[in-house]
DNA sequence: TAGATTGTTAATCGATTAACAATC
DNA sequence: TAGATTGTTAATCGATTAACAATC
């Protein structure tokens, strides 16, 4: 099957084929072709269609692709078809809005442990979760099966937490502060960084 | 000097040199050549060089780069040169973290406006700013001359925001919202999306 | 000078798009 | 059947990397 190497660009749009899939479901529209996808994502339809192809034939030729399959689908090669846990350090704003975008999200990806370093922190309740302190991490991780961390600390103490998250086990990093870690080659590491976003937006200004 | 078309893919590596260079900057190392700035920021040094050298002839053969004037070069590439006015709608968690993100960076780009739809939030205090009604937001951008727009606010609000914004008249917006928005061609849009940046990471676990 | 490193051209690699036979 | 749309191959486009003359 994944003999072929699926680039991540087009990883990066399946999530975004099914977050508008998962909203024509809810409109009960059943169908639709990669030309109505292509014309509201901003994509072109032979790229959509390529896309898919990779995975397996999920489309009726003249007919277009049943959205509620192809949500089955695409979940399943994001592996969502089953729930997975996620830790997170950083009990900030940032973290606080993780956690709590996660609540309302059906998504399968549940944050199930918060951590923090400082005491003041310690104990709070964050979504239905209480704060845990940092010496605590790697068995709690270990024990919920923790399989992604989610790192929102400040930039100098990123590495470190991600140090942890790496010897306690987990198996992909998604990382907030403004900082490149590092980590052994077997563990995925993705940057979520609004400074360079913002700052990469600055260039279009006139 | 423009004449040829920047991809974006160049645009969005600047600030990642950005930051690592002012962490040079202030560790006092004054020079650096592209194969130091590769192996500290995982690229390969040619394309760093071809990078840079879009914009003008900034290094010196045989030494590399100063690394204080790459910043400043760097800086007015991205018109951080000079304060650029920013707003934000929605101020929850994540417009908060935002916004106190913002105080301690030395940008250039300044949250200068906070609105909320929520009376409840009307007035609240954050990071030294009141939170305004919407109604008040096109007057306030327009006196403040907000450049850039940040999109905090949940999905369903988050076109009709948007919407306002470019009748205000800002000429690039940041979306937070799990959502696609649609703005006239003139205006820059980047999505800055976890929901889908978690789920492709989700995709490279075994 | 000798060694190092840039700026830039040419080569490679990969991703996007067009086109179309297959077929619902 | 006729029209529509897929899956896929071939063509195009663009981005990355290698190589090297110029030169500090």
């Amino acid at each position: 099957m994944k003999t072929i190497k699926i680039s991540e660009a087009v990883v990066r749009r399946l999530p975004i084929y099914l977050r508008f899939l998962n909203e024509l479901s809810k409109k009960n529209i059943s169908t639709v072709s990669s030309q109505d996808l292509g014309q509201k994502l901003d994509l072109n339809p032979a790229q959509i269609r390529k896309d898919l192809a990779y995975f397996g034939e999920f489309g009726k030729k003249g007919i277009g692709y049943d959205v509620d399959y192809l949500i089955e689908k695409i979940r399943q090669i994001l592996k969502l078809d089953k729930v997975i846990p996620v830790a997170l350090v950083g009990a900030g704003n940032l973290g606080r809005a993780l956690c709590n975008y996660n609540a309302y999200l059906r998504d399968n990806m549940k944050i199930v442990a918060v951590f923090d370093a400082q005491p003041s922190k310690i104990g709070e309740s964050i979504n239905n979760l209480k704060v845990k302190p940092m010496d605590e991490l790697v068995e709690a991780i270990r024990s919920l099966q923790v399989r992604i961390g989610i790192i929102t600390v400040p930039a100098v103490e990123a590495q470190q937490v991600a140090d942890q998250f790496v010897h306690a086990g987990v198996e992909a990093i998604l990382n907030f502060a403004p900082v490149i870690i590092r980590v052994p080659g077997d563990i995925r590491v993705h940057h979520a960084d609004f400074t360079t976003e913002l700052q990469s937006l600055a260039y279009y200004l006139d």
